[in-house]
DNA sequence: CAAAAACTTGACTAGTTGGTCAAAATGCAG
DNA sequence: CTGCATTTTGACCAACTAGTCAAGTTTTTG
């Protein structure tokens, strides 16, 4: 007598429709264009609906509550943001591999912006969304890249300098790109949407800091 | 019959009474206590009311519009914000000078952490309350100085740099240290709260940026 | 010390917004 | 083509919040 295969259970949606793959999409790729702009408490579930083309009770049957979307967002993003990290080889050429993981987050930064605001908004106001992950995911990875640049310095191959510090120093400048955008472009004027804008960015960021941490006789 | 000295015309209170001073004083601080913990929309004027220590209503007596409260909060700050750079002395020795830069950002971005995050807040959400502030204040100052600094570079006092990359930089790295707080404590922990963190932080930035600028043979 | 000015507040309003619900429309398996 | 599951939406509600207002209290001033 127990309806056999319904999927009403409290287990929770196991299959994912094609409809479902496609509106969740458009609904998050909307959602990480309005929350980068105006924040969590400053966007609207309305907002998000309008910008991905449907109505909002349609958009609450994907996502029951605003802060689910917010938060897929921001872990989505986030794991996708620190691969290049992830990626710095312990055996490679610490300049190479230094000057490597700078240029790529520069790209991400000018591909990305939207992604890299996000982000910073959350941390800016505490991360209540997201200690947790920052706790299990990028202290480990963070600690893990600290012990290899302090064997590189060790072998004389860097100038003595602190891991973290020089970590922070990297993130801090290359997002400074995405998120204060504005503020560069009230400086730099039309520079900054010029071609080569990028690379002239990146060759100015890898020469400050690459000579500054090469070993010094 | 003309009320003669009636001050309640158009013309704004030209008077501020003893009571007025220390209850906008009471008012903004408990404002930017609010204002960069939760953002613009974040904040209630309730919050910042019960903070002060009055009634909303009262509140809303020295500031009609809770805008008022934020913007007067921003320009306060950022006046403050630039005078660093306002002092670089174009006489001075660069490395000097830019160590005694960076050293007082640095400075800044630990004792008032809220300031550097309301400031933040504010750009990464497009500035909507201050680009004709940047546009007016900001650039002509950042313009000025990076003339400074592109002249250091002509007569061989610093390694060729590009003088606006640079200001962001020193920006970026120092600011980071308020505005991304949580980031840094979720990674390295107790070091942060310790005596000492400060100092230690200031050296490994100085460091790096410094030598990285320094001229080379 | 009385009157005017400045200050303070409880009670209220109008607008916004996150979320619900029941009913309709659509998709799809057999 | 039929019946069930999925998807979609208009109408609605309760909570919240910026700002108002009129009536009171305190401070200042002549």
């Amino acid at each position: 007598m127990a309806k056999a295969a319904k999927q009403k259970t409290s287990s929770g949606p196991e299959k994912t429709t094609r409809i479902q793959e496609i509106n969740r999409r458009l609904i998050l790729d909307a959602a990480l264009d309005v929350f980068s702009t105006y924040g969590f408490r400053g966007t609207t579930i309305d907002q998000i609906a309008d910008k991905a083309g449907m109505s909002k009770p349609n958009l609450l049957y994907y996502f029951p509550r605003k802060q689910n979307i917010y938060v897929t967002l921001l872990e989505e993003t986030l794991t996708e943001w620190l691969a290049p990290l992830a990626d710095i080889d312990p055996e490679g050429d610490p300049i190479e591999q230094l000057r490597k993981y700078i240029t790529l987050k520069i790209k991400m930064s000018e591909s990305h912006p939207e992604a890299s605001r996000l982000f910073a908004n959350e941390v800016l106001h505490g991360a209540p969304a997201i200690s947790d992950f920052l706790a299990k995911h990028l202290k480990p990875l963070v600690d893990e890249k600290a012990v290899v640049i302090r064997r590189w310095v060790g072998e004389g191959k860097l100038a003595p300098v602190d891991p973290y510090h020089l970590i922070f120093m990297i993130w801090a400048t290359t997002q400074h790109y995405a998120d204060f955008d504005v503020q560069v472009r009230a400086i730099m004027g039309s520079q900054v949407g010029r071609p080569g804008f990028r690379e002239q960015t990146a060759q100015a960021v890898l020469s400050i800091i690459l000579n500054g941490i090469r070993p010094r006789s």
